[in-house]
DNA sequence: GGTGCCATATCTTCGCTGAA
DNA sequence: TTCAGCGAAGATATGGCACC
């Protein structure tokens, strides 16, 4: 679960411009990545899309620093080493983050709303490292939005803080650190023993809820399940690329089981807007994204992550195909080629790692 | 009244120095 | 060589205020 927010950190597009200023490898203090990103992001103008008032926008390197926080709980950033962190090296695989690479190097501007509007394949990156690495807090966020289907910003923050703070605080922290679940229990009846409203809005309290709550709110809108409704209100997004019903699954899984599901089932609805990726096309991909990914990890790479980031360099494409196909092509050209491509079990017996000759292999 | 932005106080970590 | 003490730098939490 994500424990540092800050209620500036609204838009998860900014962070697609991070894992680029970090591949050179070389380690970055978070001070001089904000530095970076804000001057990066500063000169972006776009006055058609600043009619629409976007919140979260970048404009001092102070909450530029803030979206780096973001980037690092979210694993585009390793914390320690002040690299590369897992998310941010798969990020780097996409073909998406090609224009971002271009904007770093100073090659190619861009608009304040490529800045912030992601492509479908980013929404799905962005939802799997959201419900990956902010669970369990997200999900009963996101499916309180999706019953109640239309609300006001007041009442999310109440339920985010109320309710679904201090369940999955009690979900992700040890027995050792139970007092800081009891504090979380404790917040309805502390907000209710304040009577004056004004009072409420100028407490510590309320200014805890602004930082915890609304960002998590907006991220949802960023990968396209909500939309704003008007100042502080907000509501299902009826042109979202999901379905629902399949967000509320997805909402009830645990972090171990949120990829089986999200690269399969979860894509069905997608495949209308998508054409039918053929057995040439998930090779073609599968080989592509092995390249990228030996790049960042190692010439063995984590099987299962490969044929998920397929999936997305499949819908960057325009093509569909769910995971559970791509992992049946898979084996059936490491039969077809026993001596280019094999699998090896992973650190711990837990995942596989795959291995592709892609020097002497035909596509 | 509510929201969004910005600043800063406070806490934590890191790294250097010198004494044991 | 180890470790305590200290200052500096970095990280984090919270508060204030302008504006809608």
């Amino acid at each position: 679960m994500i424990m540092e927010t800050h209620g500036d950190i609204c838009r998860l597009g900014y962070l697609r411009i991070i894992p680029c200023l970090l591949e050179d490898g070389e380690p970055k203090a978070f001070d001089f990545l904000g530095t970076l990103l804000f001057e990066i992001v500063k000169n972006a103008e776009d006055e058609d899309f600043l009619i629409e008032k976007p919140i979260g926008l970048i404009t001092r390197p102070v909450n530029a620093r803030n979206y780096v926080t973001l980037a690092a709980e979210l694993d585009l950033i390793d914390r320690r080493s002040q690299t590369l962190g897992n998310f941010g090296k798969l990020y780097l695989c996409m073909s998406s983050s090609a224009r971002f690479r271009r904007l770093v190097e100073g090659v190619e501007p861009l608009k304040l709303i490529d800045l912030l509007m992601l492509n479908d394949a980013e929404k799905l990156f962005f939802l799997w490292a959201l419900f990956a690495r902010d669970y369990p807090f997200i999900q009963l966020i996101a499916s309180w939005a999706i019953k109640r289907g239309k609300f006001r910003r007041q009442e999310a923050m109440i339920y985010a803080m109320e309710e679904a703070y201090p369940q999955s605080l009690k979900k992700i922290l040890p027995r050792s650190r139970y007092d800081e679940v009891e504090e979380a229990e404790k917040l309805r009846e502390r907000r209710l023993t304040i009577g004056d409203k004004l009072e409420w809005i100028k407490s510590s309290q309320y200014a805890k809820y602004r930082h915890i709550a609304p960002p998590r709110f907006e991220w949802l809108v960023d990968v396209g399940i909500l939309k704003r409704s008007g100042r502080g209100k907000y509501e299902l997004n009826q042109q979202m690329i999901y379905d629902p019903q399949r967000v509320l699954k997805l909402a009830s899984l645990t972090p171990a089981k949120i990829e089986q599901y999200l690269f399969n089932d979860f894509l069905k609805p997608l495949s209308r807007l998508y054409r039918r990726a053929s057995r040439h096309d998930v090779f073609k991909a599968l080989i592509e994204v092995y390249g990228s990914m030996a790049r960042y990890f190692g010439e063995e790479v984590d099987l299962r992550r490969m044929e998920c980031m397929t999936v997305l360099a499949l819908i960057e494409r325009g093509l569909i195909a769910e995971l559970n196909e791509i992992h049946d092509s898979f084996n059936s050209f490491a039969l077809q080629f026993p001596d280019k491509i094999y699998v090896s079990p992973g650190p711990g017996g837990r995942s596989s790692l795959a291995y592709i000759d892609i020097r002497n292999l035909e596509i």
